[in-house]
DNA sequence: TGCTTAATGTTCATGTTTGAACTATTATGT
DNA sequence: ACATAATAGTTCAAACATGAACATTAAGCA
């Protein structure tokens, strides 16, 4: 039985998601290149990202939808907050939660990083074809649930 | 104009893209997690591939692969090395670089590893259709190019 | 009520990644 | 040959992420 003939290299699923994970890995290191003039790092981009989204969200819902530890939120935000991109403001009736808004600067801060961040992407992904992009995402989004479960 | 109009949420190729991304996220920790068994992790496991891919390449050969730094991989032979998982042999012809080689041991740990990454991968992949999986490498493939140029 | 358990956010020690400055070696050009 | 450029690798300080331990507050339940 020979063990070079199961390398992962000769299998096609194997080989596709390196591919993946490498234009992650460069869009991601774009994007920080990209990002430097607006003094924002991809990181401080997702923050603002979601608290457009979702307004008053907690800290721990904001690390939850980062993907990270919370401990990695509170390191964060307090640049944030002295920079005025956002505010954080005890919740009432919980007084263990602290309510993320946007200021109006962050606001604007975020709309300039979209247009870097969105020209990006589209450069990306405008290799596709509408059909493929779609399916991708698609696929995308099944193999974050299915991986989720584990 | 309405600045809403054209937020990036509302358009597919970024809503696509984040999926992307997230599931890149998602593998990458997950890999980390089963990984930890073998005291190994995804950026130790990233080396140990290429090495035993290409055979005798140098720090700086492995650092572009990798898309890091140099002095990242200064930083992370050390470890690896001290466990006899590979080899660092200065090169003859031109004494600036140094020739990397995997020894047995860093070969049979490379096997285990593989083996807990290509299950993961199969999780992953498996949800697509061998067509759709070949067609989404395609496309990254062509993502990693077109991001390298600029 | 009072006791236990769970949830939110912070702190801290640890390990990782990065980029700039540095040494040593090789290539290039006049 | 010799001065200049470029290259390979290292060092170091700073930025960053992580997870465990902790304080505070809330929820569940006897």
């Amino acid at each position: 039985m020979n063990i070079k003939q199961e390398l992962p290299w000769d299998n096609p699923r194997f080989r596709n998601w390196v591919a993946v994970a490498r234009a992650c890995h460069v869009l991601e290191r774009t994007l920080a290149v990209k990002l430097a003039p607006l003094d924002l790092k991809p990181a401080q981009l997702d923050v603002l990202m979601n608290l457009y989204r979702h307004p008053g969200m907690s800290q721990h819902d904001l690390a939850r939808k980062l993907l990270v530890g919370r401990s990695n939120i509170t390191m964060l935000l307090p640049q944030l907050e002295i920079r005025g991109l956002l505010r954080r403001e005890g919740d009432e009736k919980d007084k263990r939660v602290l309510r993320l808004n946007l200021t109006e600067a962050g606001e604007a801060l975020l709309m300039k990083a979209l247009k870097v961040h969105m020209a990006l992407i589209e450069k990306a992904m405008s290799q596709s074809t509408p059909e493929q992009c779609d399916m991708i995402g698609e696929q995308m989004r099944k193999i974050a649930d299915v991986l989720k479960e584990a």
